[in-house]
Order: structure tokens, then C-alpha cells, then sequence
DNA sequence: GATTGTGAATAGATTCACAGCT
DNA sequence: AGCTGTGAATCTATTCACAATC
């Protein structure tokens, strides 16, 4: 299977992208169900996908499938792992221990496999040093020398709206390359320091539209 | 019928519905400024949108600005909180009282406004009784009757993977009309019962795509 | 003169359907 | 025989550009 080309990325669509991180999910766990090889149309009836969109989807990346076969699920999972970035463990601070940053700082899901938290910071001086699961709150005074001496790549930020934007360029100097935002606003984005946005009003909004 | 026209969805899009909640948060800041007109252009520099879009999308609902002048802020954003259902408040309860659980229960901004939470549940009897923010941890069998007592129609999904199926489902008996699911896995939606997922690990692998 | 609302143009995403491998 | 990879077709979304309106 030659893999030369496409080390760079191919300017993947926001969409396209999401759809990637499903397909690793459904793919890793039917590799733990033991499960060697899948064709697109299995994984689509298993997990509610489209089939074509699945193959398209994949064939950005070169032939990772064998004809008449279907695809290995350890080389696709490996593959798609690269492509999403996951080949190694990402580091992550939190900027904020309210309600939602010391949720985050507690959630197992963030401590194992691809990602970890190392770091949950707040300038609050009656939140400094308390533990939060395996962490303790450390001034922000502590952030850069942190990000720098870890070589911390993400960032989450969960204060509130009136100091995000503040707290985002604070992460920037300090070296963070991406931030997971949590705060119910547009922060303005720096050349090189991606930023998610993750609104919780919003997504109810959405569901609050279809209840009439 | 008051407004006439459109009582009926217009079947928006995703991508629009979440532009909307985008726009009415703009009003709402603008509003507050004391501002009463605002044009599509001035809207779109403020927060970093596009003019020609937010007209497009605002033209769906009628004319709802004034050719030359721009937008009546109060008009527009009473006319956006009817179409995203924010015209009265929507009741909602957790059902999941670990650390997102419990982080949304206490979470002020699910405490006003539009949402109003009402009831935290889980199955682990050490929790239950348990205070969090303004609420008690109930047992799972006070679901369906604070459910229909309250005519709640928002169920917030925060239970772990494997158990996430079967308390969707509790939820949908329950009389439950939309769901925000956190756990990280595909749940089989229920006629009528809409889900919106929340995949914390999903936006991660985002934005780990971009570090390479 | 300014700004909306909108048809036409463009760009993007998804689905179809089948040739090409295994 | 079965399933991928893909060009073509379709569907959807966004941007352009300007006539209609204030």
C-alpha cells in the first residue's frame, strides 16, 4: 500500500472530520469486539452511517481497503488515528476550575488514551491548592512555565464569558496551540492557535427549536 | 393565529438553526449596549460573521428588516427567540450525577433565562440525597413522575457509555420530548424524541488533527 | 445613500451507480 | 461474487450582485 504522498493534510472539511473521529470509535470498538476485517456497509448499518460517505471519506488517505473484501480494522483504525493526530498522547491545561473546568479536571475520559490533563489553573486565590481529582489548583502565574516545561499543546478554557478572550490570549503567550472553548462567546482567533467552540446554551437552543 | 405564516417549521437546516443561536447571543449583547438598529454588515464586523449570510438566513422568516436602514434589534431578536422555541422557558432535568452531571446542575447558565433545571437523577444509592447547587440527587424512579408532574421537556444525558441506551430510553418513557447527550456513543433515537449529541473526545480529536 | 431581500452563480457535500480489483 | 474507489449526478450551502425599498 504506498503511503508516500498525503503526509500533508488535505485540508479536511470541518465535517469530514468529524465523521473521521466516529468512524475511529465505531472502528476501536469493534476491534476490541475482536473483529479483524469490516466492509463500508457493515460499519454503516452497525453505527447509522452512509456507506458511500464512508468509502469517499476514506479514499482521501490512498486505497486503505482491499476490493471484494472490505477493510482490516487495525491498519484503517491505525490509519485514521494519524490522520486525526492520535498517534501519540496530547498534553492539555485547564484555565478555569468552576463548575465545568474541575468536572473536565475529574472526567476520566480526558485522562486516558490520547489525552491527558496536567495542569488546572484559576486566579481565584480561595480555589488555589484545592484538589480536584489527581489534580490541585495552581495560579495563573504557573501556566506558561508549565505549558513551556511539559510542552503542553492544549488548552481548555472554562471561565466566564467576560474574561475568556483575556484568558485565551494568556494561553497563547504561554505557547498552547489549540484551545477547547467553553465560554458563551466569538473569541477572536490568533494565526496558529485553533480554537473549538463548545456552547452548551446553544446546543439546547437547538433542541429547545424543535420542541415548538 | 397571530404571526400568520410559518407557525410550521420551515425545516431548518442544522448549519442555520446553529447560525441563529449564533446571531440571537449577538442580539442579545447588542441589545444590552442599548443599541436599537443594527445593520446585516455592522452585525457580521462585530462578530466576525458573514452579511450576506445572516441576511439569507433572517430572510426566511418574512421581511423582518428595513430595506436601507437595517434591523430593529428588540424586533429581531423577539422574532429569533420564537423561532428557536425561547419565547417561554423549557424545563429540563440530569440524569447522571457524576462529574458532568453534577457540573451541569450547578452550571448558572443552564439556570437562566430559556432552561431551568429541574431534577438531578442517578442509580447509585450512595448519591442519591446527595446536594448539588440548588438540587437533590433523586432515585430513578421519581423520573417519570417529576417528569410528568412538571411537564419537563428537556432530558440531559450524563450517564456512562453502557448505560447510556437503556436511561435514553427510561427518559423517553418518561415523556421526555428532546435529549443532550454526553456519553460518547451513538444512541438509537426514538421517533419524536430528538437527540443532540456532545461528544467531549470528538471536539479533542479535532483539534488534535490540527497539531499533526 | 444606504441596506435589505433575492435570483443567479459558485462552491461544497452527498449520493448514485458502476468499472475495476481481489 | 463481493466490495472498494471514483466519476458523474444530485442535492445543499454560500457568496455575489443588484433591483427594490426606505
Amino acid at each position: 500500500m504506498p503511503t508516500g504522498h498525503f503526509t500533508m493534510n488535505p485540508e479536511l472539511s470541518p465535517l469530514t472530520l468529524n465523521r473521521l473521529s466516529v468512524y475511529l470509535r465505531a472502528l476501536r470498538q469493534v476491534h476490541l469486539e475482536g473483529t479483524q476485517r469490516i466492509s463500508s456497509l457493515e460499519l454503516a448499518n452497525r453505527f447509522h452511517l452512509s456507506a458511500a460517505q464512508i468509502r469517499k471519506d476514506l479514499a482521501q488517505f490512498g486505497e486503505l481497503g482491499i476490493r471484494g473484501v472490505g477493510y482490516d480494522v487495525g491498519h484503517l483504525r491505525g490509519r485514521l488515528e494519524v490522520v486525526l493526530g492520535l498517534q501519540r498522547e496530547h498534553l492539555a491545561v485547564i484555565v478555569g476550575a468552576g463548575n465545568i473546568g474541575s468536572a473536565l479536571a475529574r472526567f476520566p475520559g480526558l485522562n486516558s488514551g490520547n489525552f491527558r490533563v496536567v495542569g488546572l489553573f484559576d486566579v481565584a486565590p480561595n480555589r488555589i491548592g484545592v484538589e480536584v481529582g489527581p489534580l490541585r489548583v495552581q495560579p495563573m502565574s504557573e501556566l506558561a512555565p508549565t505549558v513551556a516545561a511539559r510542552q503542553v499543546e492544549l488548552g481548555i478554557l472554562s471561565v466566564p464569558a467576560d474574561v475568556a478572550q483575556e484568558n485565551y490570549e494568556m494561553m497563547v503567550r504561554a505557547g498552547i496551540r489549540a484551545v477547547l472553548n467553553f465560554a458563551p462567546l466569538q473569541l477572536r482567533e490568533h494565526d496558529g492557535v485553533r480554537i473549538k467552540n463548545v456552547d452548551l446554551l446553544i446546543f439546547l437552543e437547538e433542541l429547545a427549536h424543535f420542541l415548538g
